[in-house]
DNA sequence: CCTATATACTCGGCAATGTCGAAGATATAG
DNA sequence: CTATATCTTCGACATTGCCGAGTATATAGG
């Protein structure tokens, strides 16, 4: 039983890979807004992290409260392995159905 | 505003674009199949389809009875600019988030 | 302490997509 | 006109996507 991924969870899966360990709603979405040029209400991101981590393919922690200014604390994500894997799988998806054909994969 | 694609969705096109002429939605059913390994239902397909159409991604033609042995009339399918577009986008996403990282992203 | 101000996360709910299973349509061969 | 092979349509419900508004919680200063 194939973990199946939905468009928007991909690319909160691959922020959390390229954040590493400074990855929290905040970063997640303003990571997505970089690369991608969309801008995801931080709703949206924190309901898909949860969903993720409900399905076992992330898991969180809080952190410690930063001797910089103010705020909440934040909650860090982690990807899995079954998370990764699960990404992998559909970017590989993806490249299979992409493959020879001459839409244009890299960025401009 | 820019026309957001499901993962199932880009699946879809993909193999539009792939099958070119002789796409219709049995075909489109078995490319995904063939690449992916996974087996939608006719059903799945045919809804997609179909909303695609709405979207005016697509278009489509009713085919003639072909000379060979019975069934009903193939329903192809056709992929518009707008399609095209989508596409390449949803898939410069992808690239650009993924880009750097060491998930593999070819097939085996 | 109390308020102002940053920061960050939670909730409730509706819209869009994903996914079937079963039923209906329609060609051709006998 | 029946059997049979192909294909598509139809509900219906599950999963994801997507906010906007509300709630917490740190720190700085009076």
């Amino acid at each position: 039983m194939p973990v199946h991924l939905g468009e928007f969870e991909q690319l909160v899966l691959l922020a959390l890979l390229r954040l590493d360990d400074d990855a929290y709603g905040v970063s997640v979405q303003r990571e997505i807004a970089r690369c991608t040029g969309r801008a995801p209400s931080f709703g949206t991101v924190y309901t898909t992290l949860a969903r993720l981590e409900e399905k076992g393919l992330v898991t969180s922690r809080m952190g410690e409260p930063t001797p910089e200014r103010g705020g909440r604390r934040k909650k860090h994500y982690v990807i899995r392995p079954t998370g990764r894997r699960a990404v992998e799988h559909s970017l590989k998806a993806i490249g299979k159905m992409a493959r020879g054909l001459d839409v244009s994969w890299e960025a401009p």
